[in-house]
DNA sequence: TCCAATTAGTTGCATATGCAACTAGTTAAA
DNA sequence: TTTAACTAGTTGCATATGCAACTAATTGGA
């Protein structure tokens, strides 16, 4: 797991960066972040022997929140591209996780639908999900998780005005 | 520019998780921030005419504070693996942005360089980075600022325990 | 010295992703 | 009603990425 001496190096290294003080900054410090995590979450998967991606539990996830999501919504609920989605479920279609099914009110429309074996990863894989959530938070207080979601919320929204000004 | 309907939409959407309170959780918090920041960054990029990926612009950029790194370094600090890394290079140096020159030393080696045209691109980039990391932190306090990087730190030291471990 | 183990980098195969162009179905306006 | 504009989803082309298997070079131990 070549990943990991990676992950590793770079969290126990400060700032080697003189020209600007990019390392010092929340964008790498947040990039960096979430790539550890990302890593963590597939290596956690495949250690439980599920063959799933990350983004195909997401999904997984949403249709059973609310099964029969059209895939406009899907893209919205999952933050993904049309096309980007189209590819998601032909792969989760394929392996029976889910199906589509042409609307009839509106032949564009397709809605998706959790099959059994859907479900039941989806049921596998929901502890891994609240301990991935348990990990990220250990040693996390109430009051500094209170703090990040506050933060990350302003950042959001900084980004919301700069992408509609451009 | 499809994206930032979904981005809007995100950022406004309040919890509809009743199963899993994964939407009040930190890790998905992580996860839309830094979507949203890359695709800002990219846009960016684009806006201002430049033929250069984020990924892209980081290897200038560690280039830039040491040139001649080798690959497996370059991949250290960007934090990925190196046939990422390969195929990162190989399209940079097809675009005449940097160059390899296979070490004296140890032939296995190959240590990365500048071009000319890799130094005019990364002075062009750098104030879209300091401009990036302007606007990631508007309206973010000082105090603020630690904190978050210190919540960022604590998450990222319960992975590497984490993942020694599996 | 010579062979085994290690290391740097590449490549095949897989995933995920965005944009732009496309098809087909729907809506709205002339 | 008929056509233009829009919408949902797909596909081609591009990027980025990880793992595993590979090559070539180096190192270290018997």
């Amino acid at each position: 797991m070549q990943l990991i001496g990676v992950l590793v190096y770079v969290c126990t290294m400060e700032n080697d960066d003189i020209h600007i003080d990019f390392e010092n900054s929340i964008g790498p410090w947040l990039g960096k972040t979430v790539k550890i995590i990302d890593y963590a979450f597939q290596e956690f998967l495949k250690y439980k022997g599920l063959d799933l991606t990350k983004e195909q539990m997401i999904v997984l996830k949403k249709l059973h929140d609310k099964n029969g999501l059209n895939q406009n919504e899907l893209a919205f609920l999952t933050l993904r591209n049309k096309s980007s989605l189209t590819r998601l479920l032909s792969k989760m279609e394929r392996k029976n996780y889910i199906l589509r099914k042409q609307s009839t009110k509106d032949k564009r429309v397709n809605n998706v639908y959790l099959t059994q074996l859907g479900k039941e990863i989806f049921f596998k894989t929901k502890p891994i999900i609240e301990e991935m959530i348990t990990d990220i938070e250990s040693n996390i207080s109430e009051k500094e998780k209170e703090q990040i979601i506050n933060i990350l919320k302003k950042i959001q929204s900084n980004f919301n005005s700069k992408i509609e000004s451009l």
